[in-house]
DNA sequence: AGCACGCCGACT
DNA sequence: GTCGGCGTGCTC
C-alpha cells in the first residue's frame, strides 16, 4: 500500500511534522510530493500538502485514506519541498506556514467552510442559522452560542454537512465595453437633438462616426475624453450597446522597445566575466557588486542573465519592495521580451496567479519581483541577482521571518549557480563577508555618465529653527525658488520614520493617547480624525483640551500632508505632488504619480522613503532632505546605516542630466558621522567607522542576534513569562552568550496586549537552536493563558 | 485550529 | 444527583 506523507494545514508545534495517509486506489497513480490534499483530521477535513510518498508509514495505528486530491499538478516542486524544510528549521516557523508563503496569494486556500442543510426541512426549521437558504457560510462570529450548539447537534444527526470551499482560484476579470449603435444619419439625428453644451455626448457621438464597429473598454473610452457616466446615459438612449469583455490580465502595461547589449566598459567587463564564468562552471559563488548610482550595475546584471539564458538556464531577479517601477521592468523585458514574468506586490492576485503559472509551466525564464519572488517556481536556475541587497524589504517582517539573501543563497548552492548582490551601500554585513572572502567583490567605482557628483550641502537646523519656525531652511527656500524660477524640478525628501503630526495642548501639554496602545494619536486631516497607527483606532480632532478646557490644541510634528500645504503656502505657484502611503494606497496610483511628475507635470515632489528608490528623473536639480536624522533618534543600531544608505541615495538621484544637481540636507546633527560621510558618497569611510561601532557594541555583523518577543493582555504576566524564558536561555546557553532583557518593548501596550523582549547576542551556541525550540514548545502549552512567543532570527531592529 | 475528554461549581 | 464551565491533550 503506498503512503503519503501530509503536512496538515494546522500551525501548531505538535502538527509541525508530517502525518502519514493512505492513498486510495483510484488516486494512485496520480499523486505527487508537492500536490494538495484534502484529509480527514480528527472529526473534520482540512487540507494539506503532501511532502512525501513511501512503502510504509512509522505511524503504529490504522491510517485514514487520503479524501480527495486539489491540484493537479505539483504546486510546489522538489527543490521548494526541500527549502520550505530548511527555512521552518531555520526562522523557527511552521512548516505549513512556509509552504504557504511559496504560493502566490491567490492560490492559497483558506478552509472556508460552509453549512450544507442536507433536507430542505431541516433547512426551514432553523431559519437562525440557514436564512432560508440551503448553503450558507460557517464563520464561528456569525453564530451567536445558542445556534452553535444547534449546528453542533444537526451535526450528529447528520442532519447537516460542513463542508471546505476549496474554490479560491481566481476568477476571470469582465470589463464592460460599450460599442456604437448607431449609423451615420442616425448620429447626424442625435446630434441635432443634444444641448449645445453637452460636450460629453456630442464628443461620444464624433467619435461612434470613425469606430462604428469598435467595442472599447470604458478605460479606452476614457482616454478619449468620454466619461463612464456619459456612456451610461448613451446605453439609455440606445445609441451604444454594454457587452462584457474577458480581460487578458497583463501587467506589462506599456510596450516597450527592444534594446541591445550596450558596449561594457572595463570594471563591467570584468564584473560580467567573473559572474559568467561562475554561472558556467556552476559556482554557487557569491558576488558583491559594489557600485554606485549610475555605475552601470544594471547592465552588468542583464548581461549576466543574457549569458544564463544562453547556458539554457534561467534567472532570478529580486528588487526592492518599492523599486519595481516600470522604469526597471521596462529595461529588462526591452532586452529578454516576454520570457519575463514579473512578481510585485501592486498586482492583483489573479495577475500574481497567471505570472506564477507562466513560471512554473517553463514558459517564462526570467522572473523579476519582489522578496516573495525569491520562491518563483522556476527550474534549472543559473543566476539569482538581489539588487539593493541592503534593502530592509527584503526581510519578512511577520512569520516566516525570512531573510530572502538567505534564501537566494540556498537555492543557488541546490541549483549551483551564482548569486549576485548589487549596492551602492552594502549591508555592513554582506560588505564584512566580502572582505573575509566569503564573496567575491566587484567592484563599479565610476559613474557612466561621468557627471560630477551633485553639490551637497548640510543645513543646521539648531540654529535654522532659532530664527524661524518653519520646515524649510532659508537655503533650501532660496533653493527652490531658484529651481522653480528655471523651470527645474525638485523632489523634497521627509524622512517620516516616527516623525508625525499629533496634537498637543499649549496650556497643558496634554496628548492625545490611543485607549489601546501606548503611543500618541496621528493627525489625518483628509479624513479629520486621530487615527493611531498600530490598532487602527480612530477618533474626532477635539477642538477643546479634554483635560484643562483651553482652546489652544494644535498639531505638531511635520507629516507629509502638513508639508505639502507649508510649501505650497511659501510657492503659490508651484505645482506640487505628494507620494506617501495615503495618497499611493490604490493601485497603479503610485506609477500614476511617477509618470506625473515624469512629465513634468508637477514642479515639486514631495514624499517619504519610497521617493528616494530607483527613481530617475532628468529634470530634477534639487533634493532636499528635510529631516535626515529623524532615523537617528532611534534607539536602533542600524539607524546610522539607514541614514547613511538613504542620503547616498538621494544623492545619487540628483544630478544625472547635463545639469549639475544640488542637495541640501536639513539636519539636527550636522556633525553626525552617518551625514558627514553620506555628504562626500564616502561608503569605505563609513564603513571603517560604522564596523568599529558594532565592534564595540557587540553588533552584527560581529555577533549573530535572535529577538524574541512576548505579549499576552496582562503586563506582569507577560514579564514573568519572559523572565523564564530569560533563566532557560542563561541554563542553556554558554556563558559567553550576551542575554539581554526581558525589557518592555519602546512602544509597550499594542491592542491592549503587552509586549516584552529579549535579545541574544552571540558568536557560537551549538546548543542554540534546540534550546530556542524547546523555549516555542513550552510557549506552545502556555498559549492557552493567552501568551504569545515569537523569534525573529537576525532581525533587522532591536526596537 | 477544533474537538473530546475530564474534573470541579450551581442548578432541575 | 446532573449540566456545563474551560484546562489539557490529540489529531495519521
Amino acid at each position: 500500500m503506498q503512503v503519503a506523507q501530509v503536512i496538515v494545514d494546522v500551525p501548531t508545534r505538535q502538527t509541525n511534522s508530517p502525518f502519514s495517509y493512505a492513498i486510495p486506489d483510484n488516486l494512485a497513480d496520480q499523486i505527487q510530493p508537492g500536490m494538495r490534499v484534502q484529509v480527514p483530521f480528527g472529526n473534520r477535513k482540512i487540507t494539506g500538502f503532501v511532502v512525501g510518498i513511501s512503502d510504509k508509514s512509522s505511524f503504529e495505528g490504522k491510517l485514514k485514506p487520503i479524501s480527495d486530491l486539489i491540484d493537479l499538478y505539483p504546486v510546489i516542486n522538489p527543490e521548494l519541498l526541500d527549502l520550505a524544510a530548511w527555512m521552518a528549521d531555520q526562522t523557527y516557523s511552521f512548516k505549513i506556514s512556509c509552504l504557504q508563503t511559496m504560493l502566490p496569494g491567490g492560490m492559497r486556500t483558506k478552509n472556508k467552510k460552509k453549512l450544507i442543510a442536507t433536507s430542505q426541512q431541516i433547512c426551514d426549521q432553523y431559519p437562525a442559522i440557514f436564512h432560508g437558504q440551503r448553503v450558507v457560510d460557517y464563520d464561528r462570529q456569525n453564530f451567536d452560542n445558542q445556534s452553535l450548539s444547534t449546528i453542533l447537534k444537526l451535526q450528529k444527526n447528520g442532519d447537516i454537512s460542513v463542508e471546505y470551499d476549496l474554490t479560491n482560484h481566481s476568477k476571470p476579470i469582465m470589463l464592460k465595453a460599450y460599442q456604437g449603435n448607431l449609423d451615420d444619419q442616425q448620429i447626424a439625428d442625435a446630434l441635432k437633438t443634444v444641448r449645445k453644451n453637452a460636450v460629453g455626448q456630442i464628443k461620444l457621438l464624433n467619435l461612434l462616426k470613425s469606430h462604428s464597429k469598435d467595442a472599447f473598454l470604458v478605460s479606452k473610452w476614457e482616454s478619449m475624453g468620454v466619461t463612464s457616466s456619459t456612456l451610461k446615459g448613451a446605453e439609455k438612449k440606445g445609441w451604444v450597446t454594454a457587452t462584457l469583455k474577458r480581460h487578458v490580465r497583463n501587467p506589462f502595461l506599456r510596450p516597450v522597445k527592444p534594446s541591445q547589449p550596450f558596449k561594457l566598459h572595463p570594471d563591467q567587463q570584468k564584473a560580467v566575466e567573473s559572474v559568467n564564468h561562475a554561472i558556467s562552471s556552476k559556482k554557487d559563488q557569491v558576488f558583491l557588486l559594489e557600485g554606485v548610482t549610475g555605475s552601470g550595475k544594471t547592465e552588468v546584471y542583464l548581461q549576466s542573465i543574457a549569458h544564463a539564458l544562453e547556458m539554457g538556464r534561467t534567472a532570478l531577479m529580486l528588487v526592492p519592495e518599492i523599486t519595481l517601477t516600470p522604469q526597471i521592468v521596462g529595461r529588462i523585458r526591452s532586452r529578454f521580451g516576454n520570457q519575463v514574468a514579473m512578481l510585485h506586490s501592486a498586482m492583483s492576485n489573479g495577475e500574481r496567479y497567471d505570472e506564477w503559472q507562466r513560471i512554473n509551466r517553463g514558459k517564462a525564464k526570467v522572473v523579476v519581483g519582489v522578496r516573495s519572488a525569491v520562491f518563483a517556481p522556476l527550474k534549472n536556475i543559473g543566476l539569482i541577482i538581489m539588487d539593493e541587497e541592503h534593502d530592509s524589504s527584503y526581510k519578512q517582517a511577520d512569520n516566516p521571518r525570512y531573510q530572502t539573501r538567505d534564501v537566494a543563497k540556498w537555492r543557488a548552492a541546490y541549483n549551483h549557480c551564482p548569486v549576485v548582490l548589487g549596492s551602492a551601500t552594502p549591508s555592513l554585513e554582506s560588505r564584512a563577508r566580502a572582505m573575509k572572502g566569503v564573496y567575491t567583490l566587484l567592484s563599479l567605482p565610476h559613474r557612466i555618465n561621468r557627471h560630477a557628483l551633485p553639490h551637497v550641502s548640510i543645513v543646521d537646523m539648531k540654529t535654522e529653527m532659532a530664527k524661524h519656525q518653519s520646515a524649510l531652511s532659508t537655503q533650501l527656500a532660496d533653493a527652490i525658488q531658484d529651481r522653480l524660477d528655471k523651470h527645474e524640478q525638485i523632489i523634497l525628501l521627509l524622512n517620516r520614520r516616527g516623525y508625525s503630526a499629533f496634537l498637543m495642548c499649549r496650556d497643558c501639554g496634554y496628548v492625545p493617547r490611543c485607549p489601546n496602545c501606548d503611543i500618541s494619536l496621528t493627525m489625518h486631516k483628509d479624513t479629520h480624525t486621530l487615527n493611531c497607527h498600530y490598532c487602527g483606532h480612530k477618533e474626532p480632532i477635539p477642538t477643546m483640551c479634554p483635560k484643562c478646557h483651553s482652546k489652544r490644541i494644535r498639531f505638531y510634528g511635520m507629516g507629509s500632508q502638513q508639508l505639502e500645504e507649508q510649501v505650497k503656502n511659501m510657492f503659490p505657484t508651484a505645482r506640487v505632488l505628494r507620494m506617501d502611503v495615503d495618497t499611493t494606497r490604490k493601485k497603479g496610483s503610485h506609477e500614476a504619480i511617477i509618470d506625473k511628475f515624469g512629465a513634468h507635470k508637477a514642479d515639486i515632489l514631495l514624499g517619504t522613503q519610497m521617493i528616494a528608490k530607483g527613481l530617475d528623473f532628468p529634470e530634477v536639480t534639487l533634493v532636499g532632505v528635510l529631516n535626515a536624522d529623524s532615523a537617528l533618534q532611534f534607539p536602533d543600531f542600524r539607524s546610522s546605516e539607514r541614514t547613511f544608505e538613504l542620503l547616498t541615495q538621494v544623492s545619487g538621484r540628483s544630478g544625472r542630466a547635463d545639469k549639475t544637481g544640488e542637495v541640501i540636507i536639513q539636519t539636527f546633527n550636522p556633525d553626525h558621522y552617518a551625514i558627514r560621510l553620506a555628504q562626500t558618497q564616502d561608503y569605505e569611510k563609513f564603513y571603517a567607522t560604522e564596523m568599529r561601532v558594532r565592534h564595540e557594541g557587540k553588533y552584527p555583523p560581529y555577533y549573530y542576534t535572535v529577538k524574541l518577543t512576548g505579549n499576552s493582555p496582562s503586563e506582569n504576566q507577560t514579564a514573568s513569562e519572559m523572565f523564564g524564558i530569560m533563566n532557560f536561555l542563561k541554563k542553556n546557553l554558554s556563558p559567553k552568550a550576551i542575554i539581554l532583557g526581558p525589557t518592555p518593548k519602546t512602544i509597550t501596550r499594542i491592542n491592549n496586549r503587552y509586549y516584552y523582549q529579549i535579545i541574544i547576542k552571540y558568536r557560537k551556541e551549538p546548543t542554540l537552536k534546540a534550546t530556542l525550540d524547546d523555549v516555542l514548545v513550552q510557549s506552545q502549552k502556555n498559549q492557552r493563558q493567552g501568551i504569545q512567543i515569537a523569534i525573529d532570527n537576525e532581525p533587522l531592529d532591536f526596537m
